[in-house]
DNA sequence: ATGAAAGCGCTAACAT
DNA sequence: ATGTTAGCGCTTTCAT
């Protein structure tokens, strides 16, 4: 049955006009109950379903809400979009998701296909952060929300996490062990996530007065590999760090499959906490201490903020939300364990 | 700037008609060069986007494809969308992707509003094989590529990994090392990938004249706490299995867990592969041996086989692919530790 | 309570 | 090489 059945083929069946027929479909009432019953017999006779694109056409309006991420092969976005993805569902939106590779170009071009599409709203967490590559939307007039990274050139709301609280209080955590040479995996400084999370730690040493030094704070790219590198440059270091810091996921894995090619005991040699839960954390012997995201919420609010700002008429000022995240005490920097 | 402008607004700010604009965005050529040109700055100088939507509308075609998966934070399937992904944005489709959670009902929804919506053509993992809740999309003549679960009650194409294979070679690999009493834990029997996986491993019995032993037979589901209990159960038996086979990465961390918990000694009290890679695989010690499956090269065959079959006008014949995987053999399985 | 008709922004067939 | 125009399927205003 390769036919597709249209308003007016419904109008025709059930004789009435296609007007009437669009008033049952949308349920606005005003139409005579035995009308209505034939209506409804006539589309499903037919297997009559409304096309989405020519009441987009007609409303200027998708109910869709485009996401974009840079890394969908990161564990921690699946989670978030799927907070988001419910959260939509349940409002009637729907969403379509693209994955930029950390790549502003890419995203650029994305933000130009959803314009083209007409999403009424966009959930980001973006690979550029001034933000200048997707200012189209910002002109266009389409709401956008920020999440995990912000936006700097422009105003949007945001859902972001507390990193810098967070990263103090793992470090914190590990300087209260007895801890002085605590080194810290760095993400790129010019994200908000990788530069705040650099700010916690060195907040937290200069509150307990440990002096900064510069050989234990190595750069990388929120990318596993350079997790790795990063522990191998640390092992290699004169004075070794009692306590290591990474501030992702997949950095931590790197640091984890480094920790067992150098034989650099974990919780013996050398103590560790990571930014962001791992699937491994519970695994590895002993169990690696985490500070972990709230990743559904940060979907669903961040959903919330969105749906606020696409329904309301009038101006709303930026939101800014900062969920907290917490500090998971595992066993990978366990007192005592490290001769330090 | 919120207003959005049209292409009559090109077509006036360049003094032609909407036709030759038209000409000029889809790139028809037979216009002359310095039209173009006047045409080409009136786009910039509005800012012109075109509408997706009133294209589709004319041209009953969107561009987009229906993904559809039974659970987004599974990290099999981010990796196969990401697979998908890329392959469509090559070709100059995006997706639209939506998330089941392994409920039939909600993938109903989702078909529904994936025909409203238009899409040319859908990928899914349904979470009901039977696939009598996804009719519609065949009635309605839209392709439909299946993926990882075959669709029984109608014909599509259908790329598959060969699960009997890959479950076959890790028990075979397991009897080789002169286990008799293997454990299987079960996926859910009415999917294709649960099933099979306890057939390859069944024929390997089999073809070892090794009785096939209910009692080491557990039922799982392919979550986490189904492979967490199924590891109790077998710790429980009189008959402690020698070796466990798990048939997916959830319920393979569900084990792990476990053993942890019953001090059960991977590797010396008991040998282990799994179905499908996970990222704590290298982490543990000993490190886990598993059958690991093409997820990337599974998207992107299902975009090529979707291309072919929504740019064909004539009749193609069914195509099923079935993909091998591969034995990744590491340490979890190792000769002479177990006593047998 | 129902119908007629305009029009959303675009493409494509048909003029010129 | 360029313009005119008829829809695509729907919502919505205005009549009746």
């Amino acid at each position: 049955m390769e036919f597709k059945p249209t308003i007016e083929d419904v109008a025709k069946l059930a004789k009435v006009s296609i007007a009437t027929v669009s008033r049952v479909i949308n349920n606005q009432g005003g139409v005579r109950k035995a009308t209505e019953e034939r209506i409804v017999s006539a589309i499903n006779e037919l297997g009559y379903i409304r096309s989405a694109v020519a009441r987009s056409m007609k409303r200027k309006e998708t109910h869709t809400i485009g996401i974009i991420v840079p890394d969908i092969k990161n564990p921690f976005f699946p989670f978030v979009v799927s907070g988001i993805e419910q959260k939509a569902r349940e409002k009637g939106y729907y969403t379509i998701l693209s994955s930029t590779n950390e790549s502003p170009i890419v995203e650029e071009e994305i933000v130009k296909i959803f314009i083209e599409r007409g999403v009424d709203g966009v959930i980001i967490t973006t690979a550029n952060e001034t933000g200048d590559h997707i200012k189209l939307l910002h002109d266009q007039g389409i709401p956008i929300v920020a999440i995990d990274r912000a936006i700097k050139n422009f105003e949007v709301d945001t859902v972001l996490v507390d990193n810098v609280n967070g990263s103090y209080q793992a470090v914190q955590h590990l300087i209260l062990q007895g801890h002085k040479k605590i080194a810290i995996i760095c993400g790129p400084q010019n994200t908000t996530p990788g530069h705040e999370r650099f700010l916690g730690y060195k907040k937290a040493l200069e509150d307990y007065n440990i002096p900064l030094d510069d050989k234990l704070v190595i750069q990388g790219d929120f990318m596993e590999g350079s997790g790795f590198h990063a522990t191998h440059e640390l092992f290699d270091l004169e004075a070794r760090p009692t306590a290591i810091f990474s501030s992702n996921n997949l950095m931590t894995i790197g640091c984890m499959k480094a920790l067992v090619d150098l034989d650099w005991k974990l919780g013996e040699e050398v103590s560790f906490i990571g930014f962001d839960d791992v699937e491994i954390a519970t695994f590895i012997k002993p169990k690696l201490s985490v500070v972990s995201r709230p990743m559904n919420t940060l979907g669903e609010i961040a959903v919330q903020l969105l749906y606020e700002r696409m329904n309301v008429k009038g101006n709303l000022p930026k939101r800014q939300y900062l969920l907290s995240p917490e500090l998971k005490i595992r066993e990978s920097c366990q007192l005592n364990k490290i001769k330090i």
